[in-house]
DNA sequence: TACGATGCCCGCACACCGTTCGATATAGGA
DNA sequence: TCCTATATCGAACGGTGTGCGGGCATCGTA
């Protein structure tokens, strides 16, 4: 059966003539898929509500991503591009700031989407952004005097560092239903919870609970970073 | 209608009297659930087939377990158990060995199970078992020197690390289809893909692939725990 | 201006998912 | 032996990713 208009609509604002005027293409589909992302998380993410988001049908937006997957690669890209953008370089800064620059931007764009840890944690950023960010990185690593396999040996530890606790702070508590969402202040709600443990079974535990429930997410990742960073300088002084 | 044996079936070899004797329980839930864990992975991993893997019903499981992130929840502390079963605990060792120890089991476990990182990654391990991992590792730092609000800052730098660190191994790259699985060994396969960027856009990644491709998960995972040894020992000698 | 080719969009359908619910079978105590 | 709490199961609901074919819109060419 032909497409009708629907009741009360003027044939020339048909859907054919005014919607329809190649509606999608890679950036819009970003842009929704972003802000489905941080609406409704990486589980809430489905092509389905990405098509409606877009006001198109269910399966179109398979016209120009191969599957979800490329999907999440793109908008994993996308993240990166905001990191690269977020970087504070200063002219005159030591390397240590260089560096500390690069892992904090990440941390600030992963702060500013909730769900963005659980793309960086599932798949590597290998995309033209997520290389552009891993060759400041690397660049910053050789102007510090790392060279050859102790680069990357630096590269994987920082590397590891931000990534965890980029994690540590988006991963979900096994939320009681209790609290609404709060997202942020994970090691603050984590000391929270931990509040609740059996004293006698884990007195470690328990005596650290008030201490972790004061912390802020950033501080600690600020301290562990410059502990990371103390550890690796130390490396260049080799005796 | 009433159930009917199968044809060719004898009846006191039906379903309802040998499969059906109380056969589902808790300890058998999680061995078969951690072995399709194994096996299919994270997203691998559905209730309908563990009810298949257990012979029962598909969801049979429901009765013991209230939803699948419990399920979960359960699979990730039986993954601290066999952490904590693993962990070699030195008497006469540093607290730098004692936090090592704790640490590498994670790691080891971890590389046993190549979906649990997906795991940690999305749950903080807070069962009982998860509990007595972290109470080592806060006892380890009090041994240490390490009190009160550092001693949390120095346990969400540790962890933090660790995670990432085990995250970076196990989060898949992204395939071309062209190589089988080769679980393991992800620095390596980032690395071997590495080599293939544009040389002259990101030179440092270029050179830097080389080496990412020569190291081993394990002495990379070592050299950042050593560096962010190194980095929260130098804060106990306070000058 | 007419017409075919191509690019883009969409609805349908398939297989699978987590989960709810009611029916049913079993085990163990009265 | 009967009754009841416990345990298992099958069907069904709403949701998912995605392959497929049909159809519209646009454009290059005649």
């Amino acid at each position: 059966m032909a497409v009708q208009p629907e009741r009360g609509e003027l044939p020339w604002w048909s859907k054919s003539r005014v919607v329809r005027k190649r509606s999608l293409n890679a950036s819009r589909i970003i842009e929704a898929g972003m802000a489905l992302l941080d609406r409704d998380g990486l589980d809430g993410l489905s092509m389905r509500k990405l098509g409606a988001e877009l006001r198109s049908g269910a399966t179109s937006v398979y016209w120009h991503v191969p599957n979800k997957d490329a999907l999440l690669d793109l908008l994993l890209d996308q993240l990166m591009a905001e990191a690269n953008a977020t970087i504070r370089h200063d002219p005159g800064a030591s390397w240590r700031a260089e560096l500390a620059a690069y892992a904090i931007a990440l941390r600030v764009v992963l702060d500013r989407h909730a769900a963005a840890a659980g793309l960086l944690s599932t798949r590597a950023a290998v995309g033209p952004e997520g290389l552009r960010f891993m060759e400041g990185v690397m660049n910053a690593l050789a102007d510090a005097g790392f060279g050859g396999r102790q680069r990357a040996l630096a590269y994987a530890a920082l590397t590891g560092y931000t990534l965890g606790h980029v994690v540590l702070e988006q991963r979900k508590p096994p939320t009681d239903g209790s609290q609404p969402p709060t997202a942020g202040h994970q090691l603050q709600r984590l000391g929270v919870l931990l509040r609740g443990v059996p004293r006698g079974r884990f007195p470690g535990v328990f005596e650290s609970a008030a201490d972790l429930a004061e912390l802020t997410d950033e501080e600690a990742f600020e301290y562990g970073l410059q502990r990371m960073l103390d550890g690796l300088q130390a490396e260049l002084r080799p005796g």
